[in-house]
DNA sequence: GTAGACGACATTGTAAACAATTCTGAATGG
DNA sequence: CCATTCAGAATTGTTTACAATGTCGTCTAC
């Protein structure tokens, strides 16, 4: 177990730091990373309701399932743990986590200060272009919303608001924001049960664009923070029936 | 390549869900990890300047240095790449990776309505024991800025916030402040340079303890605020130094 | 009939070997 | 003297096997 070869005598330091300086320039940031995506996949089956809480991941079944080795499969693993997604237990293995409800209430806050700080520093006006993406995204959110295919509602969704927010400008902040939403996608199925829910939200996209059109930005901060509310207490209205009142938050 | 087994016959979901139930209840958030581990050491490194930006890192070597097996280097590398501490490129390697003024300005951004956040929602009053441990912290600043350990200086400062910005009891805003002051950690050696700005930092931190005691928020709030802004600006500054004014960054 | 111990098995964690990729440096030819 | 090619080596990525750990069903003793 001793030390094999620390430095078998070529790969000095001086050397190595040159051999990767090129690229460090040229190709900066692109991560086709193969765990990454089963991690991608993982947290879709699971914010989709297609792994539900408790289940168990075993690695050999994702091996089998990805096509892949287990070192793939260990690291997205423990990425998702580091997500908060899944819970692991050293030696017993991983499973799909819920959210309670003081931890819902906790994301949704902190969602509600970093999603009215993007549509606060957008820099208006907006190029017609953008709003233009976000008028057919809406459509689809639309049509999706009509047809009562949830899956679409879902992930256009997704891309209204990833689109809406990327309009800031701040890429930390984008990146953050798009975190946080993450946590929490689980949970939209809740909201997003009653035909009301799904129109109610349909209207304030709506909104949000001719808000967006008019440049009227105060506008548009409330309609993003009121946009946030239903989806929590659907889901924590659920949670206690579920569970009982045990809720054990209060913030 | 086939599959070999996918099932073999005992571990059914069942049993298997059975398998994790209890723990999953009682010994709930807990991450002894190993990997985790090195990648707080690496990370350490990098932000403490005992790794320079462009330096490689070696799975081999780490594993000598750490005293573990490629697997656990591996993950740790990964994680560091998803944090933004260093940059993997595929067959290649991975470096430590430094942050361009733009990202920091970003980041600076977020951290400033986050911290503010937090300071907004501490609930009034603060128990006295909780500022008492502030005034501990604090000595233990002062007197590393006194003496010019630098080092001290650096974690007693980074406890003081984080026992701040505790008090305001949303987990995920602290665990998210949190993980973006880290992605900044490596520039405060540049704010921390001149003595000056250390007195100051110093100074700051007793105002804010005062403004805690007498239970103005506001003022609070805009020494958050202002505690924030000296850093970035002295390392922009260090870096159109060393780099020129090739900026590209604006927001 | 039930509680506790035992053995088999499923699963995770670790280690080592192998394959693939890319960098380095020298040799060759113009 | 410089560009190109080519072999060697370092490093990463993948596969496999093995060890460690914990769980489950059963068997035995009371």
């Amino acid at each position: 177990m001793a030390v094999k070869s620390i430095k078998p005598g070529r790969g000095g330091v001086k050397v190595a730091e040159k051999a990767l300086d090129k690229p460090a320039d040229a190709c900066a940031a692109q991560a086709p990373a193969a765990a990454d995506l089963i991690a991608r996949r993982i947290e879709e089956d699971i914010v989709l309701g297609r792994r539900h809480p408790r289940e168990r991941l075993i690695e050999q079944d994702l091996c089998d399932l990805f096509q892949t080795h287990r070192g793939d499969v260990r690291l997205a693993l423990f990425e998702l743990e580091r997500k908060g997604l899944i819970e692991r237990i050293p030696n017993r293995g991983a499973m799909v986590r819920g959210l309670t409800p003081h931890e819902v209430r906790a994301i949704y806050a902190v969602r509600e200060e970093l999603e009215v700080m993007a549509v606060r520093i957008i820099p208006f006006p907006v190029a017609s272009h953008e709003i233009g993406r976000l008028e057919e995204l809406h459509r689809e959110h639309s049509a999706a919303v009509a047809s009562g295919d949830l899956l679409t509602v879902f992930y256009s969704n997704l891309s209204f608001h990833q689109t809406l927010f990327g309009l800031c400008g701040n890429s930390c902040l984008i990146e953050t924001v798009d975190q946080l939403a993450r946590k929490v996608h689980g949970i939209r199925f809740y909201a997003n049960a009653s035909p009301e829910s799904l129109d109610r939200a349909r209207l304030d996209h709506l909104k949000m664009i001719k808000a967006l059109r008019g440049g009227r930005r105060d506008e548009l901060i409330s309609l993003t923070r009121r946009h946030l509310r239903p989806s929590p207490e659907a889901y924590i209205k659920a949670y206690k029936q579920r569970f009982g009142k045990s809720d054990a938050a209060g913030a």
